[in-house]
DNA sequence: TGCCCGTTATGATTCGGATCATAACGGGCT
DNA sequence: AGCCCGTTATGATCCGAATCATAACGGGCA
């Protein structure tokens, strides 16, 4: 969901920016603010010794790490600028003062975080019931289904907006081994691999039905 | 959170009962009521071929399968009955209703929703980042926060209200290496085990300020 | 009391992802 | 153009959880 920026501001809301690189947030932090991204892209991570693993990626319009924030909690994940980025940043308080004046916007919230419960849930679904190569398909759809259309190339083919180290952090495996699997699904017909961008294809309206039936 | 079983029903919830055994839903099926447990407990759960994945366990007070309610979808995991259960159900057009009428109980609602939020990005995080032995205490210690004190024994010791059976569906691996790990871990003193039953030592003050300062 | 079955337990073996090493490619920058 | 470094790529090896087999324990129930 997307707050009206102006509406934000009503309520307090200040602009920040940060530059390519840096953090918005610590892992472990204390969440004060509501952040709502106006420009750029923001990944939530956790990192580990070895490697990291990345809980979300956040375009323009949305908004992230409201859970702490709302529960007056901690931060579980760091957020780093993707690219320059700007956010419009609203302290809690008045964050709930605007939820409390305005239901309809409470209620989409409410199904926004709910989106993300249900996007987890299936996560670890797949992290736990499925193979390497069904996390890596899993994480791909899941990427499908938030980004924008100008992702598509050709023929309702979905161009891949990660590299293979990202798919890495986003599924928990190791890049040598995403960049197997890969190889495997496109021999399976999977995915396509033309200069060096993974491509799949999207969904058919054959396809969403039968998905509909059995999902 | 636990909402008033009287203003339920004002809004239009009814009884239902389910037998110890027998499924309030399935995996798949349209979600269309709001679920709270009046007296029992339910599991929700995926099933997979050699293993299953328990998404949650919810007691008498709670709520369960909300996700996909309010987001008009399937439900991503089956709920099964623990115990006898008896649960009030309301439509989603009435609950609804309820949250616009009662904005306290709506900021609740949102709360309780960003603590499943956490719980999940947490689990993701150890199962992504740690080692099989943490993933364990992880999931103990998330089901000693949302456990009733009942659970206590001498010495403010945790009694492990969970099967080594039930431990792996928790975590993803089976049970011999929960077996073994649990071993392990006694061997290094961070759980105990007496009569097959595991105990875990909750939170000295000191290790609840520690926990606060690098969480 | 005795049976049954889920749980706990232990050892042997397999298998697949992680790890380590090494190198070619290619885009961005000076 | 030339350099650099992240990405892609491939092979060899390691390691540890899964798997398979087998058995003892113990609570629930007829």
């Amino acid at each position: 969901m997307k707050f009206n920026p102006d509406l934000l501001c009503d309520y307090g809301a200040v602009r920040k920016n940060y530059r390519k690189g840096s953090f918005l947030f610590q892992e472990g932090g204390h969440a004060f603010y509501f952040f709502q991204i106006v420009q750029g892209i923001v990944k939530m991570v956790n990192a580990g010794d070895a490697h990291d693993f990345i809980q979300g990626i956040f375009c323009a319009g949305e908004s992230f790490g409201e859970p702490p924030m709302i529960n007056e909690k901690q931060y579980p994940a760091a957020a780093i600028a993707l690219t320059d980025v700007e956010v419009l940043a609203l302290p809690r308080k008045h964050f709930v003062a605007l939820l409390k004046n305005n239901f309809d916007l409470h209620l989409e919230f409410t199904t926004a975080l709910c989106q993300r419960i249900q996007y987890k849930a299936q996560l670890l679904r797949t992290f736990n019931l499925g193979d390497p190569e069904e996390r890596i398909l899993n994480v791909i759809d899941l990427l499908q289904k938030k980004l924008p259309r100008t992702q598509y190339g050709m023929d309702d083919y979905f161009i891949v907006p990660a590299t293979r180290q990202d798919l890495a952090d986003l599924t928990g495996l190791r890049v040598e081994t995403v960049i197997r699997k890969i190889g495997h699904l496109e021999e399976k017909g999977e995915v396509v691999v033309r200069e060096r961008k993974i491509l799949r294809l999207y969904p058919r309206q054959s396809d969403a039905v039968l998905a509909q039936h059995h999902e």
